[in-house]
DNA sequence: CTTCCTGCAAAAGTTTTGCATTAAC
DNA sequence: GTTAATGCAAAACTTTTGCAGGAAG
């Protein structure tokens, strides 16, 4: 976790008219070294230090802030992950079993492709302000080998 | 909805142990007019010939018989759509704003690249039988107009 | 000293379950 | 007749909120 990110969520979130506290900054942390979306049960297992209402909290205001992102999923419990702009943009490849995510990037070339040819898409359906995202879904090593 | 759709969904159901009820059908019959995920508030209001707690049950059956598929989002509710088997491989636009989806398919030609480049990614990281999900997000018209 | 954050407990909102009844085979 | 589906109400589970105390600016 480099400096650079300690500065950059403190300044967004005084612009936001909130605090970097501690909780918060434990929380970033966390998130940046999972390199991969975490669930709140995760969350909250990593150490009791983080209360789950305060964690819920935190992550809503670290969304509003722009520095955290709630990744959709097909489980029972928000994942979040460090927002895009943070990171760098990037897919997941997710276990269809166990549900565990990892970060992936795909070739620059590919995302180009992708953006070219589903502006056309979206422009066609009367869609602004397009993005897209992308999952692998598959089956983790672990999973593959008990199945 | 075709003759063949009730046909298949009996046959998978009866495969199941499971029967296909009047109300399986009304279901089944909503998803496939809709074209795009419906949420279950969208179903219970449909009409309340349809009542909670079967919705959910029968949803849950119609998934376990593979013919519906629930669609992760980032909204509160559940969505559910009709399993790509019995209406084909496809997308969704999704408004980032209102919540909207809407099916589109994208050139045969973008699907191949995909699948090419994304297996050997997977297999990099030891995965297996990996498909794709590809959303795009943007304003749909009607928000676009409003902002 | 004013504003925001924290933690507890309670509430809200979505989905699941138990049980008696009804429908399907 | 036996097994599965339905509807109601209650329970379970995830997330949000109210409020009093504490920390930050």
């Amino acid at each position: 976790m480099s400096v650079d990110l300690d500065t950059t969520v403190e300044a967004r979130l005084r612009d936001a008219g909130q605090r970097y506290t501690p909780q918060r900054r434990d929380l970033l942390h966390l998130l940046a070294q999972a390199a991969s979306p975490v669930s709140i049960p995760q969350i909250l297992a990593d150490g009791d230090e983080l209360k789950q209402s305060s964690v819920y909290r935190n992550l809503a205001a670290l969304e509003q802030a722009g520095v955290v992102r709630r990744v959709p999923t097909d489980e029972e419990y928000g994942r979040y992950e460090l927002a895009e702009e943070l990171i760098g943009h990037h897919h997941h490849l997710v276990c269809s079993n166990c549900g565990t995510m990892r970060d992936v990037e795909v070739p620059a070339e590919l995302e180009q492709t992708l953006d070219r040819t589903l502006d056309r898409i979206a422009k066609r359906a009367g869609f602004a302000r397009v993005e897209h995202r992308l999952d692998l879904l598959g089956l983790c090593g672990n999973c593959a080998a008990m199945a």
